[in-house]
DNA sequence: CGGCTGGAATCAAAA
DNA sequence: AATTTTGATTCCAGC
């Protein structure tokens, strides 16, 4: 049935003679038709809970009325079956658009959802409660829905409890609102269905699906968002690359979680990107119970075994929540967050002070929607630059939901990380986001296998809170004026969760193995005067979570030098970790492909070899007549499988005087002297000189060729073995272009070799593709984006029509551009090894990226089509990555099972 | 007592 | 197919 309706759908949109309006309208009522049955199937028994649970829900004056309209709408019926609609509280006017009256099935409602909307807010109680009948009931409820779960924001942790609470309430109150303007995690996406009452959002609701551009995925997505975000939602979530797409799209746990985090933390953005490609992955995926499908097995078998609480735990989600109450509480009161919903209506019904701590005002979000994490924002835009003052340590040992905390992230110097927002004059308080975001080689995105952990006690500081967006949790600390709107992170931790558990949700195509470095990402939605938002965003050095990587794996945190000529013949200090007696420093150079176009093993003074430190002489290069700049990478290794990341290192021609360029580094007061920290663990500023047009040849030169550059990059796989051997004649053969050279060196150095560290930079770089939301930047920069409206305050990072030749400019006409380009390649990655192989060629992702603009169904094919044409290697590492990643899953499947 | 840690045993997948 | 190695998770114990 499911797969019919997919078909269906696809089917009207491939001819495109049929309105979308109708097709979605047919579509979702075969969903619902779909859901209904197997719901029916699943869990007959669910009336019964709700009824308990309702008993126990009656703290909230609103939950009334809000679940009598889930229950009567069908549509959400639909959601819960399927994340994409948890958001929906029944609001007549949205079910109607989703289906007729007439054709709306009698879907008894398992109102489930209500029940657990009700339930959530009591959970201490329910805990307790004796009754087996209603502690059973939460389990069913929980499980039924998601699908996924797992990454569920609650499942993920005690963020969703809260969220609980404020289910009740806000859904109610604040709902339209809410889901826009309020909460800054709400992603545009948020469905306006959510909010009963919010016109908007059924304002929303009613005009995305109808309307005709809109692509499959808008459909879901509020008016506003679906607008703005439509063509994006494809490319946000490239099917490819990004996790969002199809995890994101199976967000939702229980529907009782669900609900509570969208709606109370409006994190959740059921419709986010492509719901309607969300609920195909779902349904397409084997017919067996959805519900239990979302739901790892060992995950489950985990919870149930935790104990007492296990009924509660039964899901995935809850389980990792552990104490609700506590969760409620601390959210509740720590949040400064969200001024909208909790103060008005948890407040009042928790009755607690709504300004515990200092940040009670943040400020509104004005802007329709907010981007999707996944979406590439620049650091900097008008005024307004985020920073990263201190970054956090190389290594943090994340804990696993099976041990307790391991403590917030430190910085190298004991500390803890720190980032400042400059340039912000006004007196209004603002909210700082913090998730967890991948460190490999592809385009910033949420990681998949990580999570930010919110730490409290007496050790910290800084207020914060939780709030689930998407699949993702997402810290808010507020960002204070009077703190000189400076926050110290001394409230976040990481958890891990399991691989399998992650692997086994539809959709995810990542793999967890060796897949253990993240950054910690940061970001800010400044409200302008002129209604837009401008949205920052900066990540920090990669972080390695692993207890055993982070033991074994050496580690190059500076280089004292990126750049010189290619005679070689100099010693280099690197600084780093775990550096043994017979560590090698390997130089490589790869071809656009990935091949290694040259190895050679660089001397490394046997007696300077520390720990922590290594003296290798720079190996000349393979060719001492190079024209121009040439990027190469090198790595240390400790054994065949032990090896550091790629450093960037870049040869000059000979006759090219080197020029110094030492970023001020505020590791170097630290460290040794003049070392460079490499692009990921120091932090770096470009050259001020450097004006951004400058900048953009560069980078547009090195991407050209798809070279190498970057070290790292994806390229350059350390997993791939050093199999060396020149085959290629000339560095840059063709055309590849040539890195601007020096009149400043360290430009080109820089840009390489520190992409994201700077940080001015540092997210620029890292998403070259995004024009930069201030106001004044960005309506030049991405004219081509169709679709996108010009006053969109984002540009989707990937929807982005970016001249092609161009490298994925990078910027946009923020000032900040300039480092961008090199940005890309940067990542080494080590997990990429399994995964992504080598290969990879930023530009390819780029121009994939743009391509995923189309979204929806087709869009994933497009994307896909793109790779493969622009860089069939990178196609083929997808490809592979999936399929690889399908085998661990089989794997996990069958541990599990057993 | 509970949160953090550092270590390390135990499992399981990959080589 | 068996064995070894590597990576992921779970446990422990001390602070």
């Amino acid at each position: 049935m499911e797969k019919t309706a997919v078909l269906f759908m696809l089917l009207c949109l491939e001819v495109q003679s049929v309105p979308f309006s109708f097709c979605f309208i047919s579509f979702m009522f075969l969903l619902k038709l779909c859901c209904y049955l197997r719901f029916k199937k699943a869990f007959s028994y669910v009336p019964n809970v709700s009824l308990s649970t309702l008993t126990l829900g009656m703290g909230s004056p609103c939950l009334g009325s809000q679940y009598h309209n889930l229950q009567t709408s069908p549509v959400i019926s639909v959601s819960s079956c399927h994340q994409a609609s948890y958001g929906l509280h029944g609001d007549p006017m949205a079910s109607g658009y989703y289906l007729p009256p007439g054709l709306r099935p009698p879907l008894e409602s398992p109102r489930i959802e209500i029940t657990t909307y009700t339930q959530i807010p009591e959970v201490e109680v329910e805990e307790e409660s004796v009754d087996p009948l209603t502690k059973r009931v939460n389990i069913v409820t929980l499980t039924l829905p998601s699908a996924d779960g797992y990454r569920d924001p609650s499942c993920l942790s005690p963020a969703s409890s809260l969220s609980s609470r404020s289910c009740n309430s806000e859904a109610s109150y604040e709902s339209g609102f809410y889901n826009y303007d309020n909460s800054p995690q709400n992603s545009p996406w948020q469905s306006p269905c959510v909010s009963p009452k919010g016109s908007g959002p059924l304002h929303s609701c009613s005009h995305a699906p109808v309307s005709p551009s809109a692509s499959p995925h808008v459909a879901a997505a509020n008016g506003d968002g679906w607008r703005k975000y439509g063509l994006d939602g494809g490319p946000c979530r490239p099917p490819l690359y990004s996790p969002s797409l199809s995890p994101s799209a199976s967000p939702q746990g229980s529907p009782r979680l669900s609900c509570v985090d969208e709606a109370w933390l409006g994190t959740t953005n059921q419709y986010t990107n492509s719901a309607i490609v969300a609920a195909i992955n779902a349904l397409s995926t084997d017919g067996l119970a959805d519900l239990g499908e979302g739901v790892p097995l060992k995950a489950r078998k985990t919870n149930l075994e935790h104990g007492p609480a296990a009924s509660m735990k039964a899901e995935p989600g809850a389980d990792e929540m552990g104490p609700v109450s506590e969760l409620c509480q601390e959210d509740y009161l720590g949040s400064g967050r969200l001024p909208f919903k909790k103060e008005r209506y948890c407040g009042s019904f928790l009755d607690v002070p709504p300004h515990l701590c200092s940040w009670t005002k943040p400020k509104t979000y004005i802007s329709p929607s907010l981007p999707a994490l996944d979406w590439q924002l620049p650091s900097c835009s008008g005024p307004y630059s985020l920073q990263i003052e201190v970054q956090p340590k190389s290594h943090h040992r994340a804990h696993y939901e099976t041990e307790g905390s391991r403590g917030a992230v430190k910085a190298l110097s004991g500390g803890h990380p720190v980032v400042q927002l400059y340039g912000y004059v006004d007196s209004e308080p603002l909210t700082l986001q913090l998730f967890i975001g991948t460190a490999d080689d592809r385009l910033l995105r949420p990681h998949a296998f990580y999570q930010v952990h919110r730490i409290t006690g007496k050790t910290v500081s800084t207020p914060s809170h939780e709030a689930m967006q998407t699949s993702t949790k997402v810290l808010e600390i507020p960002l204070l004026p009077e703190n000189n709107m400076r926050a110290i992170i001394d409230c976040a931790g990481i958890l891990k969760l399991r691989n399998s558990d992650i692997e086994l949700r539809k959709g995810e195509t990542d793999i967890g193995r060796k897949n253990t470095r993240v950054r910690m990402v940061f970001r800010v939605h400044i409200n302008q005067p002129n209604g837009r938002t401008v949205s920052l965003q900066v990540a920090s050095n990669p972080i390695e979570c692993s207890q055993r990587s982070a033991q074994e794996l050496p580690l190059v945190e500076k280089q004292s030098m990126d750049t010189y000529p290619a005679t070689g013949g100099k010693q280099m200090l690197l600084s780093g970790h775990n550096f043994l007696p017979d560590s090698k420093v390997m130089f490589v150079e790869k071809a656009q492909d990935g091949h290694h176009v040259w190895e050679t093993e660089a001397k490394v003074d046997k007696d300077s070899i520390k720990p922590t430190s290594l003296v290798v002489e720079i190996p000349p290069y393979r060719s001492q007549r190079i024209a121009s700049a040439v990027p190469v990478s090198f790595y240390v290794c400790n054994s065949k499988r032990k090896r550091s990341q790629y450093q960037c290192f870049t040869y000059l021609p000979p006759s090219i005087p080197m020029i110094k360029t030492e970023p001020a580094d505020d590791y170097e007061s630290q460290g040794a002297p003049r070392m460079r920290s490499n692009p990921y663990y120091g932090q770096q500023r470009l050259p001020p000189t450097m004006p951004l047009g400058e900048a953009e040849p560069c980078v547009v030169g090195s991407y050209v060729p798809c070279p190498p550059r970057p070290t790292p990059l994806p390229c350059s796989s350390p997993g791939s073995s050093p199999k060396l051997h020149d085959l290629s004649p000339v560095p840059f053969p063709g055309g590849a272009a040539p890195l601007p050279l020096p009149s400043s060196p360290d430009h080109t150095s820089l840009a390489m070799a520190h992409p994201q560290g700077s940080p001015h930079l540092g997210s620029p770089s890292y998403h070259p593709f995004y024009p930069g939301s201030s106001p004044s930047s960005s309506p030049a920069s991405h004219p081509s984006t169709p679709g996108v409206a010009a006053d969109s305050p984002y540009l989707p990072a990937y929807g982005s029509a970016q001249p092609r030749g161009s490298p994925p400019t990078l910027l946009s006409e923020d000032s900040s551009s300039p480092a961008l380009a090199v940005t890309i390649k940067q990542e080494p990655q080590e997990l990429d090894q399994m995964t992504l192989d080598d290969g990879r060629c930023v530009c390819v992702r780029a121009r994939a990226h743009s391509h995923t603009g189309f979204t929806g169904p087709l869009g994933y094919k497009l994307a896909l089509w793109d790779f493969r044409a622009v860089c069939p290697n990178m196609a083929d590492a997808r490809v592979r990555g999936r399929s690889g990643s399908g085998q661990p899953k089989t794997g996990a499947h069958a541990r599990h099972s057993t």
